[in-house]
DNA sequence: AACTCGGGGGA
DNA sequence: TCCCCAGAGTT
């Protein structure tokens, strides 16, 4: 991991808010590129908001750019370019929250806070067969009081580093490698069977289904394309004109002619034709789309905004969109 | 306290 | 499918 070690508060920071709820092997290249294209602060603070999330494009959780690009700005700005070197003035960074202030304080500056991620919460979690569920106000609580107390004042850094390491190669959410774990005659969890059943965590609120008809309007080399805004998913990215409706009939021909007539003003529209469903699945929100290639000629709208085809992979798509998109041929990557 | 925000990968 | 991932912001 090319910021293990690193010392730069802006290289940590930027590794942090890539890994917050993603993988070390999915957020190793987005650091790369990251780093190439905005080697300081600076750099990134001067940037566009429409190119970071191009280049966070497929990451999701797209909040984590928009605030990676506002806090750029903040410390520009506000601190001199400097970022603030304490745990509590971290904390006020738009973006950074507890987890993120800490493996930032602790490895830049040496400040005695734990770091406590998902694997410092299983790990702990295992060895004190905690049964409080994490995701608490008054579970949580224990989990930073525990690691706090444990973490050492002189090294909090490589405690930080060592307790995720531990928790991410050796006592892992399935099979943990029990056989070789030096904590074996600690680990209460271990003990007793119950690793398995540790961290306990409250149930999660089930996923709903959202369905779409997204429409493809191409003339004259141009592709009708909008950003979207308010508080929806995505906000930010760009995508296809597109109509949420209740659900999808039997009759699909015909629901997409009614959904067509009330989308647009145009009279006679015709449809070259429409997709299979495409889905996605997101943490709270199933996503159905059926794409529809509509006769271009036709449509009077004005609101429509047109942008050239071979400029569609400059604007950031929600995956979806790429699919269909790369389908097309429209764009490659 | 509950809800919302993506996408990938393993079982 | 379900679960989890070096979580945070909003309501």
């Amino acid at each position: 991991m090319p910021w293990k070690g690193e010392k730069d508060p802006y290289r940590i920071w930027l590794s942090e808010i890539i890994l917050q709820q993603t993988r070390v092997q999915q957020g190793l290249g987005y650091y790369e590129r990251f780093i190439s294209a905005y080697p300081s602060v600076h750099d990134l603070a001067q940037a566009s908001e429409d190119e970071v999330l191009k280049l966070w494009q497929g990451l999701g959780y797209y909040s984590r750019a928009r605030n990676l690009h506002f806090t750029a700005k903040d410390i520009v700005q506000n601190y001199e370019g400097k970022f603030p070197q304490s745990y509590a003035k971290l904390l006020k960074l738009k973006g950074v929250g507890k987890y993120t202030a800490a493996a930032i304080a602790s490895f830049a500056f040496d400040e005695a806070v734990a770091a406590v991620d998902g694997n410092v919460i299983r790990v702990l979690s295992r060895i004190y067969q905690i049964q409080e569920p994490f995701d608490t106000a008054d579970g949580r609580k224990q989990f930073d009081v525990l690691a706090n107390e444990l973490t050492p004042k002189n090294w909090p850094g490589i405690f930080n580093q060592a307790m995720m390491d531990f928790g991410a190669t050796v006592c892992t959410p399935k099979k943990p490698l029990c056989e070789l774990c030096p904590f074996q005659k600690d680990c209460e969890a271990f003990k007793n069977n119950a690793t398995n059943d540790l961290p306990v965590r409250k149930n999660r609120v089930q996923s709903k289904s959202r369905f779409f008809f997204a429409f493809h309007i191409e003339k004259n080399g141009s592709i009708a394309i909008e950003q979207r805004k308010g508080k929806d998913i995505w906000q930010g990215l760009y995508q296809l004109p597109w109509q949420e409706v209740k659900g999808f009939d039997g009759n699909m021909e015909k629901q997409i002619d009614e959904v067509a007539h009330g989308y647009f003003q145009s009279e006679d529209l015709n449809f070259y034709s429409f997709t299979e469903v495409f889905k996605q699945q997101l943490s709270h929100q199933k996503i159905h789309v059926v794409f529809v290639e509509i006769d271009a000629k036709n449509i009077t709208d004005t609101q429509l905004n047109f942008i050239a085809t071979r400029n569609l992979s400059t604007f950031a798509f929600p995956k979806i969109f790429i699919l269909y998109l790369q389908g097309k041929k429209l764009i490659l990557e």
